[in-house]
DNA sequence: CGACCAAGGTATAGCGCTAAACCTAGCATG
DNA sequence: CATGCTAGGTTTAGCGCTATACCTTGGTCG
């Protein structure tokens, strides 16, 4: 096959040890004028190390997993906006000279499998909810270092990534106020398991009482973040609460959608109601009129994920076991004062 | 570390190489009950293979590496639309028992260097130019099973899937001439190294010539692939080339821009000016109005690259080089019949 | 002047697995 | 009865690399 280690060796006339310290930078052993003909031969010839035999020999395999989940027999949950998460994932690992792995998760127990099959160093783990990385034991994860983005769990085996989702929805929120609304709905999908709708959902509410605006239960929509989901709820918003001026909603497609839906029912955002979304996704942008919406740093949630999992894998004083990030509302044509 | 085979056949009484066979369904060598008793152990301990182990031992190492370009230091180019074809792969090679390896490549030689390294089985080139396929040497890609996507190089080291580029702009362009346009305009990027652009363009170009109509190359106009792209050149046609009633372009997001460069001008689509887009992109059908669009075949070109690659492994008669997917229009909002 | 030490290596023993050659009993066959 | 064959294994020899212990040579020091 390729060029190894022993025919760099024989080529140098040295030991193969020797070889193996030039390459892998050991300075120490080596004396300069070796180490640079070691270096041109091994340019010269186009040496590759194989990294299985590296991972094989060694502790460490330089392989990050990217697990995200794969419901049943269906495609991978990559939400278009994660997709930037993940070449800046690829870009820091590599620059690191580690790589990613990409893996679709069915079952519990294929972490597990992922983690133990490529003797993973690291993992982040991409759109799992809370129960699921709570779920995580020790004999899962054994000292892989994990790092968990967007979740909300308690369990120490896994670092967390995420946004700061209750600043979130207290900026998005204090807009609507501040602009006047009282009837502000809150729209989003089940949050039994996802602390990051809980987390926008509490921050709603705080800045309701903050306002000295009673809190409506009614007004709490549980909504798939679909752009049919928006749009229906648009149109039952309309029909049965025209009091409502105002809804914050968790995810730009459902914005999308719930101004849609209140159009088909006669009613103009932002005139009549005012819409603030989430995700700042590119669409928010190019959507008559421009969505107000709230922008997490994206690049910045990857670089935390891999300097989490760097500390952890140097081995030196555990690193923070979360970090959040800040977040900014992005305010475009959707959200205005009251009628 | 974990548990190995070793530790398997200790358990179980028998050698080694047993306990591999077993794993390894290689049924011949083993009897029933043996088998059975192993299955016992190896579930109970919860074995898993050391995938590195295998890749060393045995020549395959059933990885696939998904190799995109990484200009410079920044990051994957891959585009949202992309990501479903990212997804598919994912899912059709974990089926088969073969893992996903995500590299960006940002210089020559790095491909290279992702194949050897880790003794990759197959690999993905998406989103690379023709030019960059048609580089690709022997000597960098040994016996790996190639497939590039979208490209149009007749390189035969590399399996191609694509659509069927030239098949689609006819079918835009037909549509559009069909409805009585006249001066039909073409926009895209640069196409000296992009085989898709090119055929798109001769598909144009073709359908020009059915309907008699004479070919104008001061109506095919160089444009990025932005929204912001998109916007100047409908400022630009608007006020150069009033005369103009349809545009063809070969991206939903350079339509859109164009459609609101146009608004910009005090042309509206679809009334003054036809508009056909490309990719049937998630947002060709939130924008207003609803994007017309040529839909490729996503998840078939996932399906398509893995069967050529898996045919190409399994080393029977070599597959076809190159493999084109059917496309179809989708008619929505934003072409209708000159004014 | 013998003990000690650093610099610059080399030799050995695996990591966990597979391919391939080899073994052995038990039976059928000519 | 020698021969062959099959089922059901076992043994051996690596794959390419790293960790670790070891060796040698020439100085340095009390």
């Amino acid at each position: 096959m390729g060029v190894t280690l022993k025919d760099i060796a024989a080529e140098a006339g040295v030991s193969l040890m020797t070889v193996s310290n030039v390459v892998n930078g050991k300075q120490a052993r080596v004396s300069a004028a070796t180490r640079e003909r070691i270096m041109r031969i091994v340019k010269d010839r186009g040496y590759v190390p194989s990294a299985s035999a590296r991972s094989l020999a060694a502790k460490s395999s330089r392989l990050v997993g990217l697990l995200v989940p794969a419901v049943g027999e269906s495609s991978l949950t990559i939400d278009p906006h994660t997709v930037e998460v993940v070449g800046m994932l690829e870009r820091e690992l590599r620059r690191l000279d580690y790589h990613l792995m990409l893996r679709g998760i069915s079952r519990r127990g294929e972490i597990t499998e992922a983690l133990r099959s490529w003797n993973l160093d690291g993992a982040v783990l991409l759109g799992f909810n809370d129960i699921e990385i709570d779920r995580l034991d020790a004999a899962d994860v054994g000292d892989v270092a994990m790092v968990a983005m967007d979740s909300y769990s308690a369990n120490p085996l896994a670092m967390e990534v995420r946004s700061d989702d209750f600043g979130g929805a207290v900026l998005a929120t204090r807009h609507l106020a501040g602009l006047g609304h009282r009837r502000i709905a809150f729209a989003g999908p089940a949050f039994a398991d996802t602390g990051v709708v809980h987390q926008r959902f509490e921050g709603y509410r705080q800045v309701l009482e903050e306002h000295g605006i009673a809190f409506d239960p009614a007004l709490v929509s549980e909504v798939e973040t679909t752009h049919a989901g928006g749009f229906a709820y648009g149109r039952r918003l309309a029909a049965e609460r025209p009091d409502v001026t105002a809804v914050f909603t968790t995810a730009d497609i459902l914005a999308i959608g719930l101004i849609e839906g209140l159009a088909a029912a006669g009613r103009s955002v932002p005139r009549d109601v005012s819409v603030v979304g989430y995700d700042n996704a590119d669409l928010a942008a190019l959507v008559t009129p421009k969505l107000t919406t709230v922008a997490q740093d994206l690049p910045g949630k990857a670089a935390e994920a891999v300097r989490l999992m760097m500390d952890r894998l140097a081995g030196g004083p555990r690193p923070e076991r979360a970090v959040s990030l800040d977040v900014a509302l992005i305010e475009r044509g959707t959200a205005g004062p009251p009628p």
